[in-house]
DNA sequence: TATGAATGAGCGTTCATTCAT
DNA sequence: CATGAATGAACGCTCATTCAT
C-alpha cells in the first residue's frame, strides 16, 4: 500500500508548494542563454525577443501549435515581422518555446540533485512537471508527442534534462526507495505519459493518477 | 495520503454499465452510425463511407490529423465530395474515426466482462489499448489528446467504453487484484498516458512501463 | 550591300503578312496538347485553363514575370485557387506560359522546313519571331533570359523548335543563302537578341536592325 | 529596302558629342553624383557610397536584381539603414549601379572618339561592352531589359554614352568601313541585343555571333 | 551619421468546403 | 449520388522601408 511509505513530501503538494515559483526562476530574461551565438542583443530586441516568446508559450498553450505566428505577433505586440526576425521559423519558435520549458524542467532536476531525501527529490521532481504541464496543456502536449522530435535543436538541453533526472533516479534507486529495474527511458516516458493525462484531469483524480505511478515505481516492500 | 480521498464523481461511472445495444459488431460495417439518423443507406454508399472510414484511420494514423481531406479521398479512391457526403466536417470524419476506435476497445471491454479472471481481464484489456494505440500513433495521441474533446458527438460510444471498463475495474478490485481506490476516471487517464507514452518507444521499454503502471494498480500485498 | 540580293518577301514584312494571323491558330484551345497526361480534362476547367494561361501571358508580358499570381487569377476571372490547381507552382505557369509560346514558333517552323525557297523561309521565320516578341514584351526577355532555363520541363518542345529551325538553317545554308559558317546556336542566340532588342524598337528602326542581322547571316558574294 | 528609310531621328543623336566634364575617371569614387546635389559628403560616407556601389554591382550580377537590399549591405560591410541613406530606394540603387555601368563604356566610348582607325576603334568599342556585358549577366539583363527605362534619373550619362558612340558610328561610316544607313538607335539596339544574348554563350559562339553582326554592320564590299 | 530592429504589405501556396457537371 | 473543379480565407515567410538607439 502506497501509505506505507510516507510520500509526505512529494505527495500533498497540490498544495502546490514548487508550482508558487514556476520553473525558470525569471520567465524569460533578457539575455537567454549568451552561450548560443555570442550577440549581446540590444535591450529592446531582447525585451521583444522575450515578449514574444511568452507570449507564444501562452498562445500555443492555449490554441494548440496550430496556432497562427499572426496570433503570436498579436499577443506580444509586436509585428510579424518581428517574430520572424528572432525566430526565422515557426518550427524554431516552438522549438525555442519547448527548449525554454526543458530547461526549466532541468534546473529544477539540478537543484534537486543533491538533496538529503534522494526519494523525495525524485518524486518531488515528477510531481512539479506533472503539475506544471497540467496548466500549459497544449505545450506538454508537445513535449510529449511531436515536441520531442521537434526540439532536435536543443539537444543539449534534453541532454541536460537527461543527465539531472538521471543522478535523480539514481541516488533514489541506490536509497532503496526507487525499484532498480527502472531506467532513464521508463521515467521519461512515465512522465510523459503523465504530464499529458494530467491536462484534462482535476486537482484529485491527478492526485490519485500520480499515487499510482509512484507506487508503481517505489522498490516493493516484499 | 491518496488513498483517504474518496474518488466520489468518478467511481459513479459504472453505474450505467454496458448498454444493451450490440453497438457495431464489426468496424467498419454498414449503419453504425444508426443512432443520428435513421436512413438505410444504399449499399454502395455504405461501401463508400466505410472505405472513407478506413482510410481516413489509415492516413490519419500515418500523417497526423493534419493530414488533408484529400489525401483521405485518393487513399479511398473516392472523390473528394464523396467524403464530405458522408462527413460534413473534417471535424465529423476525426470524429467518426476515433469512435470506431473506441467502439473497438468497448467492444474488447465487453467481451472480458464476463471473464473468469477478473484482475487477468482488467489487466489484458489494459495493455491491448496500449499495444493497438502504440501502432496507430497519431489517433491515439487524438484519443489522448484534443480527442477526448472532438469525439464529443459520440459520447455514446464514449459511454459504452466507460460502461464496460467500469466492469472490469470493478470486478478486478472486487476479486482483490487491484486497489480499490482507483476509480474510472483515473484508470482512464493511465490509459490515455500510457497509450500516448507508448507510440515511441521500443517493446522492451513498453514493457516496462506497463509493469511499473500494473504494479502501481495492483492491490499491494501488504 | 543588302539591297544585292533582294530579301524582298522576309524584309518588307513590317507590312506585317504573317503577324496577321499569330502563331498558333487557336491560341489556347481546349484540349492543350493531350500527349502530356492523357487526362481528357472537363470541358469547363479546360476553359479555365485556357483563361489562367491567356491572362498569364498578358499579365507577365505587361507587368514582368514578377507579377503576383493573384493578378493573373483576378485578369483570368478565377480564384486564386484554380489557378494553383491547374499549375501547382508559379514557376510551372510561367513554363507553361513559355511553352506555349515555343510551341507556336516551332509549328510556324514546321510549316516552312518544305518551302520552295529555303531562304525565304528562313528569314521569314527570323522575323516572325522577332516581330512576335515585339508585342509580347516581357515574355520574350524571359524566352531570351532566365526562361530559356526556366522552360525546363518543356525541353520537347524546345527540341522541336531546334529540329525545326535546324531544317530551315541547313536548307538554307545548302541553297547558299546563308552562309556556312552559323550553327544553330549562333542563330538562336541572335534571334532572341534580336527579339530582345526588337521590345523597345518602332516599326522603322526594327527594320533596319534586322535588315543588319540579315546581312551578316546571308552568304557573302566575295 | 532598309536602305531607303532615312534613319533620321536617331542619327542626329551625336550632335551633342562628348560632354566637356570627365565623368568619374575611376568607376567607382568619391562624388561622382555632383550632379544632382552639390553636397560634398564627408569622406567616410564617401566611403561607404562607393562600398555600397560596388557590393550592390556585385550582388546584382550574381544574384539577379531581385537580390535583396540587405544582402547587398551584408556584402558591403554596412547596415542596412546606411544603403538607404545613401539611396532612399532600391530602385535608385539599380539606377546608380547601371549609371555606373555606363559611365564606365561612355569613358571607353570617349577614349576612342580620337582613334587612328576609326573602323577598328567602333568596333573594337562594340566588342568591350558585349564582353563585358557577358560577364555580368543580370545587370547586363538590366541595361537592355527594364534598365533603359530605370536608367530614367541617369539621363546624363546616358547622354554621354549616346554623343560618344555617336562619334564612333560617324566616324566609322565616314571611313567607309560602316555601313551608312544605320543610326544610333539601331547600333545601340544591336548592342543591347548581342549584350544580352552573349550572356549564355560559350565564347567561340560568342565571337561568331559577333562576326555575323560585324558583317552586317560593315559597309558591303560590291 | 551609422546601425539594425521593427514594421507590415504582399507573395506563393494549402486546404476545407461548395457546387456545377 | 459521385465527382472533382472552383473558391477564398488563412498561413508561413520575405523584404523594402522606417525609426529608435
Amino acid at each position: 500500500m502506497a501509505a506505507d511509505i510516507p510520500p509526505a513530501e512529494t505527495q500533498p503538494a497540490e498544495t502546490q508548494p514548487a508550482e508558487t515559483q514556476p520553473a525558470g526562476t525569471q520567465p524569460t530574461k533578457a539575455p537567454p542563454a549568451a552561450s548560443r551565438s555570442a550577440k549581446p542583443l540590444r535591450a529592446d530586441a531582447a525585451r521583444n525577443r522575450a515578449k514574444v516568446l511568452d507570449a507564444a508559450r501562452d498562445v500555443f498553450a492555449e490554441l494548440g501549435t496550430g496556432a497562427s505566428t499572426e496570433e503570436v505577433a498579436r499577443r506580444a505586440g509586436v509585428g510579424i515581422g518581428t517574430v520572424f526576425r528572432h525566430f526565422p521559423t515557426k518550427e524554431s519558435l516552438l522549438e525555442a518555446v519547448l527548449g525554454e520549458i526543458l530547461a526549466g524542467f532541468a534546473e529544477q532536476a539540478k537543484a534537486r540533485t543533491g538533496a538529503a531525501d534522494p526519494g523525495g527529490a525524485f518524486f518531488d521532481f515528477f510531481q512539479l512537471v506533472v503539475g506544471e504541464s497540467a496548466t500549459k496543456n497544449a505545450v506538454s502536449a508537445e513535449l510529449a508527442g511531436a515536441g520531442i522530435d521537434i526540439a532536435a535543436g536543443r539537444a543539449d538541453v534534453r541532454q541536460e534534462l537527461r543527465g539531472a533526472l538521471g543522478v535523480l533516479l539514481t541516488r533514489a534507486q541506490e536509497a532503496g526507495v526507487v525499484r532498480a529495474d527502472v531506467g532513464l527511458g521508463e521515467v521519461l516516458a512515465l512522465l510523459a505519459g503523465t504530464s499529458q493525462a494530467a491536462g484534462k484531469l482535476d486537482v484529485a483524480t491527478r492526485a490519485r493518477v500520480l499515487d499510482v505511478v509512484f507506487d508503481g515505481l517505489r522498490s516493493q516492500p516484499s
